[in-house]
DNA sequence: GCCAACGTTGGC
DNA sequence: GCCAACGTTGGC
Protein backbone atom coordinates (compact mmCIF):
# COMPACT_ATOMS: atom_id res chain seq x y z
CA UNK A 1 0.00 0.00 0.00
CA UNK A 2 1.17 3.33 -0.51
CA UNK A 3 0.59 6.83 0.88
CA UNK A 4 -0.25 10.07 -0.87
CA UNK A 5 -1.10 13.82 0.04
CA UNK A 6 -3.83 15.83 -1.38
CA UNK A 7 -4.11 19.29 -1.02
CA UNK A 8 -6.89 21.43 -1.55
CA UNK A 9 -8.01 25.20 -0.38
CA UNK A 10 -10.52 24.59 1.87
CA UNK A 11 -12.54 27.43 0.54
CA UNK A 12 -13.05 25.31 -2.26
CA UNK A 13 -13.11 21.91 -1.11
CA UNK A 14 -12.89 21.40 2.36
CA UNK A 15 -12.14 18.25 4.72
CA UNK A 16 -15.65 19.11 6.51
CA UNK A 17 -17.14 18.68 2.76
CA UNK A 18 -15.10 15.49 2.14
CA UNK A 19 -16.37 13.91 5.39
CA UNK A 20 -19.96 15.10 4.34
CA UNK A 21 -19.72 12.50 1.13
CA UNK A 22 -19.38 9.91 3.32
CA UNK A 23 -18.70 6.28 1.79
CA UNK A 24 -19.45 7.54 -1.92
CA UNK A 25 -16.51 9.91 -1.74
CA UNK A 26 -15.32 12.55 -4.05
CA UNK A 27 -13.82 12.08 -7.30
CA UNK A 28 -10.62 14.43 -7.03
CA UNK A 29 -11.21 16.88 -9.91
CA UNK A 30 -9.59 19.53 -11.25
CA UNK A 31 -5.86 18.67 -11.35
CA UNK A 32 -4.33 20.08 -14.73
CA UNK A 33 -0.64 19.05 -13.81
CA UNK A 34 1.28 15.64 -15.44
CA UNK A 35 3.12 14.88 -12.44
CA UNK A 36 0.25 14.86 -9.90
CA UNK A 37 -1.93 13.21 -12.25
CA UNK A 38 0.73 10.90 -13.09
CA UNK A 39 0.59 10.36 -9.02
CA UNK A 40 -3.18 9.32 -9.02
CA UNK A 41 -2.73 6.77 -12.18
CA UNK A 42 -0.04 5.03 -9.46
CA UNK A 43 -3.01 4.89 -7.05
CA UNK A 44 -4.59 1.36 -5.99
CA UNK A 45 -8.19 1.26 -4.35
CA UNK A 46 -7.26 1.38 0.02
CA UNK A 47 -3.74 3.44 -0.73
CA UNK A 48 -4.16 6.37 1.92
CA UNK A 49 -3.30 10.12 1.69
CA UNK A 50 -3.11 12.58 4.03
CA UNK A 51 -5.75 15.56 3.32
CA UNK A 52 -3.76 19.03 3.55
CA UNK A 53 -5.62 22.57 3.91
CA UNK A 54 -3.51 24.85 1.69
CA UNK A 55 -3.58 28.84 1.97
CA UNK A 56 -6.74 28.98 4.82
CA UNK A 57 -4.90 27.00 7.89
CA UNK A 58 -1.47 25.43 6.04
CA UNK A 59 -1.92 21.97 7.84
CA UNK A 60 -2.80 18.23 7.18
CA UNK A 61 -6.26 17.52 8.82
CA UNK A 62 -7.50 14.33 7.97
CA UNK A 63 -6.79 10.66 6.48
CA UNK A 64 -8.84 9.60 3.20
CA UNK A 65 -8.23 6.10 1.32
CA UNK A 66 -8.69 5.70 -2.67
CA UNK A 67 -12.19 4.22 -3.25
CA UNK A 68 -12.12 3.99 -7.10
CA UNK A 69 -8.86 4.20 -9.18
CA UNK A 70 -7.95 6.58 -12.23
CA UNK A 71 -10.85 7.39 -14.58
CA UNK A 72 -11.31 10.80 -16.94
CA UNK A 73 -11.83 13.69 -14.86
CA UNK A 74 -15.74 14.66 -15.62
CA UNK A 75 -15.34 18.02 -15.17
CA UNK A 76 -13.11 18.34 -19.02
CA UNK A 77 -13.42 17.01 -22.07
CA UNK A 78 -9.44 16.76 -22.40
CA UNK A 79 -8.81 13.14 -22.66
CA UNK A 80 -5.20 13.75 -20.82
CA UNK A 81 -7.02 14.30 -17.68
CA UNK A 82 -7.61 11.61 -15.34
CA UNK A 83 -8.60 11.80 -11.58
CA UNK A 84 -9.46 8.97 -8.73
CA UNK A 85 -11.93 9.28 -6.04
CA UNK A 86 -11.27 9.39 -2.46
CA UNK A 87 -13.18 8.94 1.15
CA UNK A 88 -12.77 10.75 4.24
CA UNK A 89 -11.36 8.20 6.76
CA UNK A 90 -10.80 9.81 10.03
CA UNK A 91 -9.54 13.08 10.97
CA UNK A 92 -6.21 13.86 12.79
CA UNK A 93 -7.34 14.12 16.50
CA UNK A 94 -4.30 17.40 16.19
CA UNK A 95 -3.91 18.91 12.94
CA UNK A 96 -0.13 19.40 11.54
CA UNK A 97 0.38 22.25 10.51
CA UNK A 98 2.94 23.45 7.74
CA UNK A 99 5.00 24.76 10.22
CA UNK A 100 5.23 21.75 12.24
CA UNK A 101 6.66 19.96 9.41
CA UNK A 102 8.88 22.31 8.06
CA UNK A 103 10.76 22.22 11.46
CA UNK A 104 11.01 18.58 12.10
CA UNK A 105 14.33 17.95 10.54
CA UNK A 106 12.93 14.16 9.50
CA UNK A 107 10.76 15.77 7.13
CA UNK A 108 12.18 17.90 5.51
CA UNK A 109 12.35 15.75 2.19
CA UNK A 110 9.08 15.34 2.23
CA UNK A 111 7.74 16.79 -1.07
CA UNK A 112 4.93 18.88 0.88
CA UNK A 113 8.33 21.27 1.78
CA UNK A 114 10.62 20.14 -1.84
CA UNK A 115 7.57 20.41 -4.49
CA UNK A 116 5.76 23.07 -2.56
CA UNK A 117 3.12 23.40 -5.54
CA UNK A 118 2.89 20.27 -6.46
CA UNK A 119 -0.98 19.21 -5.51
CA UNK A 120 -1.09 15.36 -5.41
CA UNK A 121 2.15 14.04 -3.80
CA UNK A 122 3.47 10.76 -2.52
CA UNK A 123 4.20 10.39 0.78
CA UNK A 124 6.72 7.70 2.17
CA UNK A 125 6.42 5.08 4.61
CA UNK A 126 8.48 7.04 7.24
CA UNK A 127 6.59 10.38 6.94
CA UNK A 128 3.06 8.38 7.58
CA UNK A 129 4.26 7.52 10.52
CA UNK A 130 5.85 10.50 12.06
CA UNK A 131 2.65 12.18 10.74
CA UNK A 132 0.19 10.14 12.05
CA UNK A 133 2.41 10.45 15.36
CA UNK A 134 2.39 13.78 15.45
CA UNK A 135 -1.58 14.14 14.77
CA UNK A 136 -2.20 11.53 17.47
CA UNK A 137 -4.12 9.17 15.09
CA UNK A 138 -2.94 4.87 14.58
CA UNK A 139 -0.70 4.64 11.38
C1' DG B 1 -2.65 41.52 -1.61
C1' DC B 2 1.93 40.69 -3.08
C1' DC B 3 5.26 38.21 -5.25
C1' DA B 4 8.31 34.20 -6.14
C1' DA B 5 8.33 29.72 -8.08
C1' DC B 6 7.21 26.92 -11.51
C1' DG B 7 4.42 24.49 -15.00
C1' DT B 8 2.23 25.11 -19.45
C1' DT B 9 1.55 27.26 -23.87
C1' DG B 10 2.64 28.79 -28.29
C1' DG B 11 5.63 31.17 -31.71
C1' DC B 12 9.55 30.43 -34.24
C1' DG C 1 12.60 21.33 -30.02
C1' DC C 2 13.73 25.58 -27.71
C1' DC C 3 12.56 29.27 -24.96
C1' DA C 4 10.01 33.47 -23.77
C1' DA C 5 5.60 34.80 -22.19
C1' DC C 6 2.00 33.90 -19.46
C1' DG C 7 -1.01 32.00 -15.86
C1' DT C 8 -1.56 29.79 -11.53
C1' DT C 9 -0.34 28.35 -7.02
C1' DG C 10 0.43 29.13 -2.42
C1' DG C 11 3.26 31.01 1.44
C1' DC C 12 3.86 35.15 3.72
Amino acid sequence: MAYWLFKSEPNKWSWDQQVARGEAGEQWDGVRNYLARNNMRAMKIGDRGFFYHSNIGKEIVGVVEVCAESHPDSTTDDPRWDCVDIKAVKPLVRPVTLAEVKADSRLDKMALVTSMRLSVQPVTDEEWKIICALGGIDP
